[in-house]
Parts: C-alpha cells; structure tokens; sequence
DNA sequence: TCTTACTTGCTGACTGACAAGTAAGTGATA
DNA sequence: TATCACTTACTTGTCAGTCAGCAAGTAAGA
C-alpha cells in the first residue's frame, strides 16, 4: 500500500446483473465440480459449495432450487463442453473414422480436465444407488452418447468396414462401458493406468469387430 | 387360536448362544445385501438394515461397532464367496486359462448372485468419493484381486502363450477395469448387456495380447 | 423506486452412535 | 435336576450433529 495514495481501496467495477449471475454462476459450478470430484456428490453440502465459490451458505438453493438442480446445471455444462469437443474434431467424419473420434474424445476429456472427469464421474455412480433421483438425468445424457456411438458403427457395417454379425446396439454398450471402466480405473488409481494405453484397448475392441483389422492409424496424443 | 389347545404359541427352539449370533449375522448381511443394491450404501442407515433383518434398530451398531465394520463385514463375506468359487474352477490351472478363469468367475458372479453383484459394485463406487473410509479395504481387495491376475499373465508371458512386450500390471488393470465397467454397465441397464457377450469382449482384450490368436475355446454356461 | 442478486435465521427430518436396560443361554454347585 | 451367578444377545431411550430447504431480510444494479 502507498500511503498518499488517492484510493487505497480499488472501487468495485461496477458490473450488470446479467455479469453478476454469470459469475457466479460459474463460480459456483467451479467449486461444485472441485468438491465433488474431491467428495462425492452426497459427500458434499449445498452449503459447502456456496461457501467454496465465495458466497454465502443459501445461494446455491437459491439459485437451483435444490440438490438435484445444481447438479442438473452442472451436467448441462459437461454434456455442452463434450457436443463442443466432438463437434469440432468429428465434424464430416464417419463409420468408423467417426467412432475411433468419439473414443479420443472421451479420453481426452478425462486427460484435459480430470477434476471435471471425476466430478462427472461421480455423477454417473452416484445416480446408480445413492441418488436415484439423477438416474433420468443421467440416464437421457448416457443414451444420448450411445445412440450417437451407434449411429457410427452403424455406418460403418454399411460401408463394409464392419462385420455383418455384430450387433452395433450391445457393441456399442460394450466400447462405452469398458472405456468408462476404465476411465474409473484411471481416476481411482491416481491415474498409473495410462490413458494412452486405455485409448488403445477400447480401439481394439473396434478393431476385433472389424472385417479386415486395419492397421492402427490413430491420431497420436 | 383355537381355545382349548395346551398351547397356542409353540414352544421356540431352544438355540445356543453360537446359533443365534451366527443367524443374526446372517440376516443382517443378507439384508445389508439387499438394501445396498437398492440404494446405495449412504442411502441405507443402520437402522434400516436392523429391521429389514427381523431384528431392532439398534443391532447392527451393537455387533459391528460401527457403519463401516457392517460393511468391512460384508466385504469379507463376499471375498470369501469369490475365492472359494475361484478355488473351485481354476486350481490346478495356469497361464492364459487361469486367466479366462478368474474372467469367467468375475461373470459368473454377475449372473447367479446379482443383488450381492450390486451391493458390491455399490461400495466400490461409494468408496471412490462418498465414503472414503472404505478406500483402504477396497483397495486392498482389488489389488490382490489384480495381483493374481498378474500372476496369471507372467505365467503365459513365460509360457509364450502372450507377446513380450505387453506389461502384465497394467494390462491386467486393464482387463479389470474393462471387466468392472462392463459389468456397472449390465447393472445399469437392467440387464440390457449380455453377460456372455460382456465375457467375449473381455476374453477378446486377452487374446489380443496373445501371440497366436488362438480359436475361443471358452466354458460354455 | 423497483427488481434482482445475495445473505442470514431458522426448522424439521434424519442419522450414527452410545448407554442403560431386558431377555436368553451357559455352566457350576448342591 | 433345580437353582443361581454370570455372560452374551438383543432392545429402547436419547443425543449431538448435519443437511436441505424456506422465508424474511439487505445490498446492488436498472
């Protein structure tokens, strides 16, 4: 502090409601992320993240009425982040190439931002047992993804680059249950299973439907 | 009630000290089962699974201590169902057979006991964030559930029934995580998935790593 | 001055845990 | 084999703490 000066404290910027929502807003989806990623969802008070975000303990009801809105709210941001991140890198892609994009693009989600990864993460678990009012929520997000998934293998049976017997419904049930398998292994063994390496075993389950097992072209890092 | 009969409440059988607590814990396990799988294991209070076992509130604290001793008690149960099963199919096997048998014991539990399949997958993920008391328990189960499978693996690896240059730690990380997620996915969607078929992916991540691709010579049923 | 963002006071419901009590079984002695 | 001292199984009363949610208030922007 220099003394003399005219101001020792800086005047609030004066900032518009719509600012102010805004911020805190994303303040308060930032600390909810952070903290449950930390502690679980039923392991972490409304209170709790209010406080976090730098507001007060009743904010967050305010805000999202309950719980389960907060967490709604927060799902919305994750599920836009992800159509973002795919439609930029899938965009005119498809079959198979369009398939492989999805997988990078879920891993990379858990490589760029792992504390949104096992916030998420704990969403998706937490819906199973503890929380059964997020099982809608979760469950539309979940079949979204897969419908997309299979949208692609199913493309890709058509274009011959798959076998005719596999049945793109289960198969793909079965590349996302096993990435995210594996992606809860990534995060609970403080990330010693490589990423990389997981990418590559969920490929290869692509490749094991395919007609011809092509050889790997995939995008490196 | 018919008037008249010299006894109207028939005499309870006298059991000793030993019976009685052996079919209290049994019920109260069972219940614990049932309520986990059904709502998760911060869902349930011990209460709950007091009652729902045919006994009062308060039992459950009294024989266990504590939240947490109730479900290191079931956990122990469990392990001991799962080593048992896997004595049974798998002694005398080595190699990539033992392998695809541990693989196969892992479904195998999915498919004749799936409430007790829930109730398990329910505390591992409540583990990873809502109950992290529980994480040195389960995470020493998995580790030694992987460390035999890594048995497994070095076994074919010197046998060279698999190639060189796959790491057997984290490969087998890889096959459980690919194995637990599969299964999560079954369990979340009623059912949906296949088990065989989740069975076949898995095996297919094994033979992967082979040499020689061989042809699936897999247990029926 | 009016609306919107945010805070504070409060409550009812629930839960894990403890402690004090009752009932059932056990083993020894007469 | 009856009874009595003792242990073990089980129940009930209670409490301190937590939490989601509401409602009434204050402050900031329009």
């Amino acid at each position: 502090m220099v003394p003399g000066m005219i101001a020792d404290r800086k005047p609030p910027p004066r900032r518009t409601q719509v600012d102010r929502r805004e911020q805190s807003d994303r303040r308060m989806l930032r600390a909810a992320t952070r903290l449950f990623a930390r502690q679980g969802v039923s392991g972490t008070s409304l209170a709790e993240v209010g406080l976090a975000a730098g507001y007060s303990r009743g904010l967050p009801v305010d805000r999202y009425g309950s719980k389960l809105g907060l967490i709604e709210a927060l799902l919305d941001s994750m599920a836009a982040w992800f159509e973002a991140r795919v439609a930029d890198s899938a965009s005119g892609k498809r079959g198979v190439e369009a398939v492989l994009e999805r997988i990078e693009a879920h891993v990379d989600g858990a490589r760029k931002s792992p504390l949104a990864t096992a916030a998420l993460y704990s969403i998706y678990l937490e819906s199973l047992a503890a929380m059964p009012a997020l099982r809608p929520k979760v469950g539309a997000l979940l079949d979204r993804w897969r419908g997309e998934l299979v949208v692609g293998l199913r493309q890709a049976q058509a274009a011959g680059e798959l076998r005719s017997d596999i049945d793109c419904e289960q198969h793909a049930a079965i590349i996302l249950g096993a990435l995210r398998g594996l992606i809860i292994e990534h995060l609970m063994a403080d990330a010693e299973t490589d990423l990389d390496a997981i990418r590559d075993a969920v490929t290869g389950l692509v490749r094991q439907a395919m007609l011809s097992p092509a050889p790997r072209k995939m995008v490196r890092r």
